[in-house]
DNA sequence: ATTCCACTTGTTAACGTTTTCATCGAAGGG
DNA sequence: CCCTTCGATGAAAACGTTAACAAGTGGAAT
């Protein structure tokens, strides 16, 4: 390993010098710093990050913790914090917890250890009730928690816009697949439609759930849904969303005509299947980009005040979700959305 | 933060004693060692990897280079890297290139300086061309480089099964979407193509391409195949599968009677799209898991012989092939495989 | 001409850990 | 009873880097 001696004695100056010209260049004299970039280039000199982390105090890399990597949605949050995480130069640690509380804690243990702050993805675990995070720089996705800064989609605005597209549809009996109890945007959709709910006394809001984020819990929901009636279905992710339609439709039923499906994150699995679902969209990999930016900002200043930064999000309306067959329609309180996505106020 | 000094003051001993208490704890009095690491565990002490880092020479974490994230297939290799890295206590440091060859060295060469290995999963660069790794221990998953060490599926296998397959339904002209050039999967299918050819000089091989590896690869070749008047096609992964498939099922043509399709990695979109995609599977959580096992052990034995480790690979057989509608199907040369996936010899 | 300041470079301590070497005491064999 | 040996512990060096401080040079201002 080529360390900055080595450069130093190429150059026949200092290993102070040398790492002034590599660190300042204009704290030294041009030709000197000329010798020791070249010195430096030809012995092909990479800066070692253990002592430089050692030294400085802090580890150029950041953690980010996900509950399912093989989840388009944080596989996308894991791409944007990628790309702007690379043009920062700081490396990123990925962990995934697999849905498994427990394993979050214990990761998060790990991560805490070694980066200078930690990106909490949609965290299934009551961080709040352990000590693991202390004083450890920390954003969170898709979750608010005390004064931490958080990055999420405004989904509430999505929950009702896709409830009053359901509506306006002839809907009346709608059925909310919850995610996760621990799931912040769990919540804040539910008391979304809630609130639309009362504004609307004709509608019947199903909450039925907790059910996993995942292709099964959503199968699993199937019949759950079915028995409550409900001629439409509003899914806590896509991934539940293709989970119950599979099931559904292999239950002998039609979708949309028996049961319109709509989804959350509108994530590429959209357009795969059929009928082409109906989800509310946001930009994810921002989603991503804006949460690493928040972090290394906290990183910087560890005492700014913690923000949530909300990103727009809006309902695309596609194949899954129609009038409902089964009983008269009555002519829509409201013209339908277009059908082209349109961004919503955040 | 608390240190090594702290716990030695706490406890009455020096940093060496500490040190080797928590180290080796045989090597340091009964007494002494609990006196140790209770004063540890009191102070909430943990380990700078840094400092830990620079004095050793290594830093207990390892890169895993992916061409794109949010291809399930990688983020299955990510999830079986990811916990097997967790049970030896070394960290992951995940890089998505997003298929730009440029990128993929850029990231790399980060990788390399901050890691005591690195896990390269089908590189779409031209490693052996650039000096990047030098004599860094590196694994690769689905290429096979000099004598570097690599786990791969034997997709030559799978690639005969889906051949013989597609044949015995009465194909015989079979069209092959070739992924990237670079792919060294790839190259190993389309020559076990060309030897199944060899053997049935009624079959007509297509191999169209190449195309980008995901849905929008697939779309574009879907007017390619058509005009090949193949009657069936086997595409370089299950994305690009999908793409193609939702794009012939768009131009009006059906899945699988006008069309045929088949992919690869067998991912969780097979079962999601309709009809189900016939693709050959492997175990690719396994493939990750395997890769890290090879990877930590040329750290420790780095003059160790790199070895090719290949691991089964076999057809599941789903809606999206059947035998073609528009000529006489002869009768089958050999007996269908059965439904249920069989598994192959490695 | 003297003083002072700006600019450039070198010396050295420090970051937290592991490890080598030395030291000290006790136990055991002669 | 002395010498050896071994077990336990401490002191200190080293890993590669940065930054605080020191020191040297030259020129400009007085």
């Amino acid at each position: 390993m080529v360390t900055i001696k080595d450069v130093a004695g190429a150059a026949g100056v200092s290993i102070a010098t040398v790492s002034r010209a590599l660190a300042d260049p204009d704290r030294v004299a041009a030709a000197t710093r000329d010798r020791v970039l070249a010195a430096a280039d030809a012995l092909g000199y990479t800066p070692n990050r253990a002592a430089r982390g050692l030294r400085a105090g802090r580890t150029n890399a950041i953690g980010l913790l996900v509950p399912d990597l093989t989840n388009p949605y944080f596989a996308v949050v894991a791409r944007g914090v990628s790309q702007r995480a690379r043009s920062h130069g700081v490396a990123v640690f990925v962990a995934d917890s697999e849905e498994d509380p427990a394993a979050e804690v214990d990761l998060l243990r790990g991560l805490v250890g070694q980066t200078d702050g930690v990106l909490l993805c949609s965290p299934r675990a009551l961080i709040r009730d352990t000590d693991v995070l202390g004083a450890h720089p920390a954003v969170f996705v898709n979750h608010a928690l005390d004064a931490a800064p958080s990055v999420a989609l405004d989904d509430v605005a999505g929950a009702v816009a896709a409830l009053e597209h359901l509506r306006s549809l002839g809907h009346r009996s709608i059925a909310y697949v919850a995610g996760p109890t621990t799931s912040w945007s769990d919540a804040r959709r539910r008391d979304a439609l809630q609130a639309v709910a009362e504004r609307h006394p004709e509608l019947e809001i199903h909450v039925l759930g907790p059910y996993p984020p995942t292709v099964e819990g959503g199968s699993a929901a199937a019949g759950v849904v079915i028995a409550s009636g409900a001629t439409a279905a509003l899914a806590f992710n896509d991934t539940v969303a293709v989970g119950l339609m599979r099931r559904v439709i292999a239950l002998g039923l039609r979708v949309p005509h028996d049961l319109s499906v709509a989804g959350f994150d509108d994530t590429y699995l959209t357009t795969l299947v059929t009928p082409a679902l109906t989800s509310v969209h946001g930009d994810v990999t921002e989603v991503g980009r804006r949460a690493t930016d928040l972090l290394l900002d906290r990183i910087e200043r560890p005492d700014a005040p913690g923000e949530l930064v909300l990103l727009p999000s809006w309902l695309v309306q596609r194949d899954s979700t129609a009038p409902p067959l089964s009983r008269l329609v009555p002519a829509p309180t409201t013209s339908p959305a277009p059908a082209e996505p349109t961004p919503g106020a955040p």
